[in-house]
DNA sequence: CATGAATGAGGATTCATTCAT
DNA sequence: CATGAATGAATCCTCATTCAT
């Protein structure tokens, strides 16, 4: 390992703390408390270090966001949903989704509620792209193959897809601002909600 | 006119101004970039002045939330709902909410988004008190009605209620954060919507 | 009673109810609390008709040291002392004016603490001119006079009577800051005091 | 010397530059105008600056009145009595300190004057723990010895000790406040104020 | 690489005071 | 006579950011 290649490895290593330490105090205090200099004193740093790694606290703030999506993504991407019934599949797919944001409810909380402009493109939170998302078409998709299959109702599935979503977010958003820290109430709910959620969809109810 | 009236009248008049500044300000730059002396900048006059008409930035931000929320409470405590067909009632409920809401968009995403201590007591927003706001007690009546007059399938009304509000919430939220302006799209969006969420629950579909 | 005297009575009125609201205040919040408004409010006029009847903030509060002064003065030149004995009547001479100040000792206290430029000149406080205040010289010849009828030991008796206030204002200083609030233990407290400092004086201790 | 050290220098520099300006504005206007602005505009910097060196206003404050008083402790402290004479002992004692006091009569009269919360604590204000003071317990305990001695006349130790301290209290403010500048004639009224103070105390005079 | 020094802009209030009415 | 409107200066303090070292 060359030394460039241990600095860089080093410089990683700061950049995550700062970023780790970020989180915390948004999670901890809300995103109106955090401060370069909080960040700063949770790592043992100067304030002015976090500008060699990061360009602002907008750029701070960004990378947290991006990183809490990305693990999204790629858990929604590779999530396997086997069950024979496909009512349940596609119930399993709304519940990973709703679990995953509520992992973390406070750091998405933060997030949502303070309009921060540079998340605003972002795929998760309920722009204008919303529609057009990816999580959007794979359910549409999900749905054609259901009709296809004569397990559904005849829907616009693109549609249905997307008031899939919709609600789902409504459902998460009430989630997080209520704050109920009640893990298997929680969990009776995300079931409840789901069904209600989808019961008229399905042929066979 | 008297020159008390007029007093009165010029007073209210810069009253209005002040409250009209702070709610641009919300809408267009979020709550958290609300200022007392952004306010004054806007409307022209020094920061103290401010003080003369209000308590402090609470009380601004409050008569904001006040003026929106007793306009709504007022329209849906007065709604008449007669026709024949009690799903279509419920769905004109819905429907009404969602558009007085949709009215000015802006200002329900900017207090929405934003949580503000000063406004959580209030009837509308979507915190923990949600469960037991007067929307969804009503709502829950009129399910409880619909069951005992043998429309609606079997459900806990309450769970039900408060699951409609909340998928409502959802879809608000969307419109309002994709800005859509296209009246007629809308129209048919929120039929469709409403539609969607409320299919499952009668009995008939 | 002509038009103009009514006027004047009544102009004497409402400026007494302003120097009455402040020294309220003064006492019950101390000085740093004293604002125009908070007059004004307590009078239920507006801030400005005070510049009707003082000419500023400091104006008033000269007026209520001055009113206090002049009382002290008054009693002070008042005093009949007609003790056969004459230690007792320079005790009570000094217990006097003890009183007097503690009498209002929070208003005193406030005055005295906070260094307000316009009583500097005052006769009360302990400034410069204190050696050659009036109280100073009347005790110089009460001094003169015990020493010519041989109740004395020999003393400088400008110095002594000048010591002696000063010790007094020192007590005085002590007990208003101590705020204590048991009149007997005061009164008894006043009085070793007085003889602890008088004691060597007279001969026949 | 290494950059570190001299680094530390420089800092401890403009640290005595804030706290001698803090010092200057309490002494020539009062503690009620000291101002955070007023320092940085005396020292030709940037309000913000201050916050670099002390945590805020009442750190500036507590730091003057901390350096005061713990050299005043500290002679009290290490003064050595030694004179055959226990009168002059105790003459000493006092003079000492009133010496120490008028060093800098200003600063302690600004002080003295203002009552300052923060300041509270110390040993050394005339406050209600003026009582229970060390200098008055230390004050008690030779009365004791002296009474032991058979040196002085029958009196109520404590309560000649309390009384001793507020008088030189009473001496120093109005020492303080005529800024008498005349140190021989200062020397003499301190000395006779002393042979005045305690004159009746002992026995043999 | 890391940091200490420094700043300027901004935050909410408070207040004495003036002035036109 | 009385006041409401208006202001400007002042209060402490916080913060992101820059820059020289």
């Amino acid at each position: 390992m060359g030394i460039q290649e241990r600095r860089k490895i080093e410089k990683e290593k700061i950049k995550k703390e700062i970023h780790k330490a970020a989180s915390e105090i948004i999670i901890e205090e809300g995103y109106s408390k955090l401060s370069i200099r909080k960040i700063a004193s949770k790592i043992d740093y100067s304030p002015s270090l976090i500008y060699n790694y990061y360009e602002n606290k907008a750029d701070i703030v960004l990378s947290i966001w991006q990183e809490k999506s990305s693990k999204i993504i790629h858990t929604m991407s590779n999530l396997k949903l086997n069950d024979s019934n496909e009512e349940t599949n596609i119930k399993n797919l709304f519940k990973t989704y709703i679990n995953l944001i509520l992992e973390s409810p406070k750091e998405y909380r933060a997030i949502m509620l303070n309009n921060i402009d540079i998340i605003k493109k972002s795929n998760f939170d309920f722009t204008e792209e919303e529609k057009n998302s990816l999580k959007i078409k794979e359910t549409k998709k999900k749905y054609d193959k259901y009709l296809e299959e004569g397990l559904l109702r005849h829907v616009d599935t693109e549609k249905y897809a997307f008031f899939s979503w919709i609600s789902i977010n409504g459902f998460i958003s009430n989630m997080v601002l209520s704050n109920n820290q009640d893990k298997e109430f929680l969990n009776k709910l995300i079931d409840e909600y789901v069904d209600f959620m989808i019961y008229g969809l399905f042929k066979n109810n």
